[in-house]
DNA sequence: ACCAGAATGAGCCGCAGGCCCTATTGCTGT
DNA sequence: ACAGCAATAGGGCCTGCGGCTCATTCTGGT
C-alpha cells in the first residue's frame, strides 16, 4: 500500500530525523536506512524498496557512485547539499530520476517521492515544480479519504486527549447526539470500533492539532 | 517541564526532520526553527527556549557569526557537518555550550540537550562522552516513570489499535480482569481516565511495538 | 428541480469499560 | 524476617459507549 523507500546518508541526525518525518506521512514507509554507499547496496539486497533517497557526499562510496554500480534498482532521488547543475548532470548519468536540494521543503519531497514512484522523473530544473504539484495529495486509504472536516475535527480532538463524549460536544458546540453520530460515521471508515483505535488511526494518518 | 529548544539550519529537510524527531522525545520539545543566522536572532526576540541547537554553515549570517551578536541567549550547542578541531575552538570563542557533529546518533544529541540544559558544557571532546552518559536517560514526568513493565507492554498494545480487554487479555496471556487492574494502574499513575487518552499518553511518551 | 451527502439531533438497548475492594503469590531490598 | 511492590485474579456496581434506526436542514452538483 504505502510507497516504501530507503534513505541513505552518512549524517545520523538528518537520516534518523528524516525517517521519522516521512514515516509520520501515511502513504509512505521507511523500511531502511544506510549510512554510505556500501552500506546503500547491501541493504537493497535485503530489502526491495519503492524509492530510495541518496546522499551525494557520503564515506567510503558516493551515491553517484553507489547508483552506477546499482544496475537495475529501484528508482532513485538525488539528495543533496548544494545544488549544481554540474552534479545534477552527473546524478541524471548515473541513473537517478529525481534530484532535490536538502533545503527543499518536506512536501516537495513528499510530492517527489510520490512522482518517482509513479514512474515519473524529475531531473530537469524547469520542469519539476510541475511535477511537484501533481503529487502533493497523499494518496490515503480509502477510508481517510472519506472523512468529512466535521469528522476530521472531531479525530483530531480525540488525539489532543479529549475523550469523553461530553467533552467533545462541548468543543464542538454540538449536541452529544451528534458526537456519537460523527464518532459511528468514523468507525464505519476507518474500519475500527472504538475511540481508542481512533486516536491510533489519528496519529497514524497526521491527523492533530 | 520539557526543555524547549529552537533549531536552526538551512537545510530544511535537516531543519524538519530532527524537529519531528526531537518532538517525540517526551522530555524535549522544539518550540521554533530558523532558516539562518538571521532568522535564528528574531526568532530568539519571540520565544526564550532553553537550549539552541545551531549549525555553522548558513547563508546571510552563520552559526557562528549569529552566536557572537546573541550575548545572553540561551545555551547553544553547535552541529556541524565536519567535526574539526578548529571550528570546535571558534564554536567554544563564540560562547557555544557544546559541540556535535551531525553524524552522532539521535540519542547523543537527546543527551547533549539534556546536559546544556543542565548547565552541563560539552566542549572537550575527551570529556564529551562521559558527559553524555550521565544524560542519556529522559526525565519522564512522574507518572511515566513509575509504569511497570507489564505496564509498558499493555500500554504499547493498546498502542499498536488493540482496544478490546478480550483480545489485550489473549496477547498477554492472563486474564481480562488482569488486563482491566493494569489500566486502572495505568490510568491512576499518568492521570487519564480511559482507554482513548492512554493511546495518546503512550504514542506521547513512545511506548510502542 | 432534484438528489446525494454533510451536519445536526434523537431514542433505544445491551454490554463493555471504568471504579472500588479484596486476595494470593513471588521477588527484592533491608 | 519482614515490608513493599509487581503481577495475577475475582466480585459487584453503574454509567458511558457503541450499534441500529430514523428525521431534519442545508448545500452542491447534474
Amino acid at each position: 500500500m504505502a510507497i516504501r523507500i530507503v534513505i541513505a546518508d552518512d549524517h545520523t541526525m538528518l537520516r534518523e530525523g528524516l525517517s521519522q518525518a516521512l514515516d509520520s506521512i501515511p502513504d509512505i514507509e521507511v523500511v531502511a536506512t544506510a549510512a554510505d554507499g556500501r552500506e546503500l547496496i547491501t541493504v537493497l539486497g535485503e530489502v526491495t524498496p519503492d524509492v530510495i533517497l541518496v546522499d551525494i557526499e557520503m564515506p567510503r562510496l558516493s551515491g553517484i557512485g553507489a547508483l552506477r554500480k546499482l544496475e537495475g534498482a529501484p528508482p532513485a532521488i538525488i539528495v543533496t547539499m548544494h545544488s549544481e547543475d554540474e552534479q545534477r548532470r552527473k546524478a541524471a548519468a548515473a541513473g537517478a530520476k529525481g534530484f532535490l536540494s536538502k533545503s527543499a521543503p518536506l512536501p516537495d519531497l513528499a510530492a517527489a517521492i510520490r512522482a518517482v514512484a509513479a514512474g515519473e522523473e524529475l531531473l530537469d530544473a524547469a520542469a519539476t515544480a510541475d511535477t511537484l504539484d501533481r503529487h502533493r495529495q497523499p494518496i490515503l486509504d480509502e477510508g481517510a479519504a472519506a472523512l468529512t472536516s466535521r469528522e476530521r475535527e472531531l479525530l483530531a480532538l480525540l488525539a489532543s486527549g479529549v475523550s469523553s463524549t461530553e467533552d467533545l460536544a462541548d468543543r464542538l458546540f454540538i449536541s452529544q447526539k451528534t458526537v456519537k453520530n460523527h464518532l459511528a460515521s468514523i468507525y464505519e471508515k476507518l474500519a475500527i470500533t472504538d475511540r481508542a483505535q481512533a486516536v491510533v488511526e489519528a496519529i497514524r494518518l497526521g491527523i492533530h492539532r
